[in-house]
DNA sequence: GTCTATATAGTGATAGAC
DNA sequence: GTCTATCACTATATAGAC
């Protein structure tokens, strides 16, 4: 095996056994079983331990946030991008758990300097992003503070949807992006700057 | 010093460590010397490990949101009773950090039996009356999924504060409760079902 | 109630053979 | 590139003295 495959090879058993259990809980030795290496082999692709865990963020991170370049990029109107925007990040918060898990691992355990790649690689881009289509779409005095609320709300409804069934029965619809999607637009939508001013009454 | 006395100042010293570097990264060992105790000393309390963390979790978590029914009990006002959820949540998650990280680590790696824990003795009791605000208050088709966008969105602005800075500069009301709290009371006020129609149109 | 002492296993990491 | 062998250390947990 040459150097490159190995090294993929470990980094992507690496980061699935980090999400899921944890730096901490998971040791060389494990990450060795699983890839049918020995502990000492880890040791000629990297450093120590705090590297592997580094190279395994950068591996899952790295150009994650490149597809939400692309597809906001060619739009124009404020709402369909905005839509856009939260579907994009419901779709890889709930259809990609070893980001979703890492992510929440380093807003829980990263130190500053772990902060600040987190911050660089993953969500600064989308960040701004989003910064600019609120400036655009809602009505809000801070738009910083907006866009946090609305990454908030989708990282909040992926984290919480676990805990939902024992709250309220099982509803397998809340774990699916597309119902979380259409959820958290509509909680937005009434307070879009250019509303179309349909208010409809509930009975 | 007493069963009671010992055993209190362990699970305090212990809950402390835990919420802030994770259970498996805190061995007894750890715990055993902050406390000033020998390791031994804490299997005289606690018959393991697990047994530890458990017992930690139930020593943070139990009546915490015993003040919440007593604070929305008397009030009638539909937005009042709103605006009261919003303000006690806000200041539990950003002025008790213990209690914050416990509850981001269980919802992390809470297995189900543990998540069960903690709907049943943290999350069950706010929810329900919560969904009972927001029956009254927001328009949605869904109050259960709104319930989860008003917890979530709080939390989410708990768990960004600390990575905002790296995103935006450093602004230091960001990390306070009561701008937390300001913020995301007007990013729902605008859904009420009885809104005031403050419509002030900014420039 | 708290200790000393210890059993047993797991940890990150390295040296050096192949 | 991957291995065997090993070191120094730490982990959870228990037995039994005080």
């Amino acid at each position: 095996m040459s150097v490159s495959e190995s090294r993929e090879t470990i980094l992507s058993e690496a980061s699935r056994l980090f999400a899921s259990k944890g730096y901490s809980s998971v040791s060389m030795r494990h990450v060795a079983e699983h890839v049918g290496m020995t502990p000492a082999n880890l040791y000629y692709h990297f450093k120590n331990k705090e590297d592997l865990i580094r190279e395994s963020l950068a591996f899952v991170f790295i150009g994650k946030t490149q597809p939400l370049e692309d597809i906001t990029q060619g739009q124009t109107d404020p709402e369909r991008r905005f839509t856009l925007f939260v579907s994009w990040f419901s779709q890889l918060l709930f259809e990609d758990d070893i980001f979703a898990k890492l992510v929440c691992r380093e807003l829980l355990d990263g130190d500053d300097r772990r902060m600040e790649f987190l911050a660089k690689n993953v969500l600064q881009r989308p960040f701004n992003i989003l910064v600019g289509i609120i400036d655009d779409f809602l009505e809000t005095k801070d738009s910083a503070l907006s866009a946090v609320s609305v990454v908030g709300m989708i990282l909040g409804h992926y984290q919480l949807a676990k805990v939902l069934q024992h709250l309220y029965g099982d509803r397998p619809e809340y774990g699916h992006p597309d119902w979380i999607t259409a959820h958290v637009l509509d909680e937005f939508r009434r307070r879009a700057t250019a509303h179309s001013d349909r208010s409809d009454t509930h009975d």
